[in-house]
Order: C-alpha cells, then sequence, then structure tokens
DNA sequence: ACATTAATTATGT
DNA sequence: ACATAATTAATGT
C-alpha cells in the first residue's frame, strides 16, 4: 500500500532496464517497519545512505541460489517467492515474502551464498545493502537484531510446518493449507472473500504443494462448484476459509 | 490416491 | 495471431 503511492511517483522515468536506481530516498520508507522502527531519524538517514534502491520487473530474480551473498535486502513493495531448483529442473516453492520484510538474509544465518533462488512474484521494489553492513546494522541499531530473528524464527517455523504437511498430508489438504497460508500472509480483502494479493497460477500452487498443476485444477474447479473459492486466470479468491479449514483437517 | 500424457479451450498481449 | 493459462478425459502406477 504504502509502496504504491512510492512506486508511482518515482518509477516512471526509468523503466527500460529490470534494476534501476532511484534518485533519493524518503526515511519515512523505513520508519515504521520493524527491522527499523526503534531507530531515530538520523540513523535512518545513514542507513538509506548506504542503500541502492530497485525496482523489478515481474517474474525475474532478485538473486540465486548459490551465488555468493554479496547484498541483502528490504523489499518495499510487492512479492518475492523464494524457490529451490532441483537436479530435474523442477522448482519448490518454499514461502512467499511480502512487502517490508527482509530478504536474502543469509548472513543471519552464518551462510556466504543464497540457500534458494529469490523471483519477484510481482512487480517489486527493494532497497539492498551490502552485505558486510550486515554486521554493522546488527552492532550499532536497536532492535535490529532481534527483529530479524524474529523473522527468520517464523520463517523456520513455516517451513517445518510445511515440511510436515508434505510429508503426512494428502494433496488435497496440503493445497487447501497452502491457500490458507497465503490469504493469511498475503491475503486482501475484497467483496465476497479473500484475494490472494498477487498473480498466481495452478502450476505456482502446484510448486508451493508439491503435485501438478492439473491436480490444483480439478481442485480449483472442484471447490469453485461448492463455492468455496473463486478464480480467474492468475487470480484466486478464497470465499469460504473456514471450510477449508475443516478441509485441511480431514 | 495420485501422476502423466495428450488434446482442447480460454485468456491476455 | 500468438503465447501462456486452464480444463478435461483417458490412461498409468
Amino acid at each position: 500500500m504504502q509502496g504504491a503511492a512510492f512506486c508511482a511517483t518515482n518509477l516512471q522515468m526509468n523503466i527500460a532496464t529490470a534494476r534501476t536506481v532511484f534518485p533519493r530516498l524518503d526515511e519515512s520508507l523505513l520508519s515504521h517497519l520493524p527491522p527499523f522502527s526503534k531507530l531515530d531519524r538520523r540513523q535512518i538517514r545513514t542507513i538509506l545512505d548506504h542503500a541502492s534502491a530497485l525496482r523489478f520487473d515481474s517474474g525475474v530474480s532478485v538473486f540465486d541460489e548459490g551465488a555468493p551473498a554479496e547484498r541483502f535486502y528490504m523489499l518495499l513493495d510487492g512479492y518475492v517467492r523464494v524457490v529451490r531448483i532441483t537436479q530435474t529442473g523442477e522448482q519448490v516453492t518454499a514461502l512467499h515474502i511480502p512487502a517490508g520484510q527482509l530478504l536474502g538474509i543469509a548472513r543471519a544465518i552464518g551462510r556466504t551464498t543464497y540457500p534458494a533462488t529469490a523471483i519477484t512474484a510481482t512487480e517489486s521494489i527493494a532497497l539492498s545493502w551490502p552485505i558486510h553492513l550486515w554486521d554493522q546494522f546488527v552492532a550499532e541499531y536497536d532492535g535490529f537484531a532481534t527483529e530479524t530473528y524474529k523473522t527468520i524464527g517464523n520463517r523456520m517455523g513455516e517451513m517445518n510446518t510445511r515440511i510436515v504437511e508434505l510429508a503426512t498430508q494428502q494433496v488435497e489438504q496440503r493445497v487447501a493449507n497452502a491457500l490458507l497460508r497465503l490469504i493469511n500472509q498475503t491475503g486482501r480483502k475484497v467483496d465476497g472473500g479473500i484475494e490472494i494479493d498477487f498473480p498466481i497460477t495452478r502450476q505456482d500452487l502446484s510448486e508451493l504443494t508439491a503435485t501438478t498443476l492439473h491436480t490444483v485444477s480439478r481442485l480449483l474447479s472442484a471447490w469453485e462448484k461448492q463455492g468455496l473459492v473463486q478464480s480467474k486466470r492468475k487470480r484466486i479468491m478464497v470465499c469460504d476459509p473456514h471450510a477449508l479449514v475443516v478441509l485441511s483437517q480431514t
């Protein structure tokens, strides 16, 4: 929401390339975000002065699995999915990251390379800093470390429950759960239900749930007839979350 | 209880 | 017109 205005005003002049640098950055961009919310104006100013702002088209990679973790990111607008690629070239989506969260924070868990690939699910805007500033941020800025460890904790927790799901639950329950998480984390209330806030295909959902797009298509069609969901191309709206919860527990 | 294959249709530029 | 997305049926493990 807050990023949208930012996007509209500053973005128009440079559409040509996938990554472009913005001229000036306003302090209000960071002041309300958890990792920075405890900092005063002056501190945020110096943080911003070290940042580069980048714009990404939809569907491009922010960084790639295995590449040296040279920078870390704060997503200001858009959505990014974190993806791992198997030997056979199949993608498995680990999680989605909404605007307002840090990204590419391999350094925080002691890694020197990125553990996964990050692909933009929408057009996105992010700030980024060279990785050598990480320790400085942790040391100097109050609340930065604790907040980042919170988000890391949350993501580990989510991946954990997803592993359990993949191992124990059947396909129908898995995609039901995936949908529920998506509307919880990135849901936008519209009339008649909650819609996933970014374009998502059957293929995407199948990569989230380790199944095929065909199965996902069949499930969604069936649910649509029961009035559980409503979908157009690349858009999925959940009309009856509770029914999905019930489904996910059978 | 699923995946795979293939054929068909719909939808967005 | 073209590429991408979604549906549907048939067949396989």
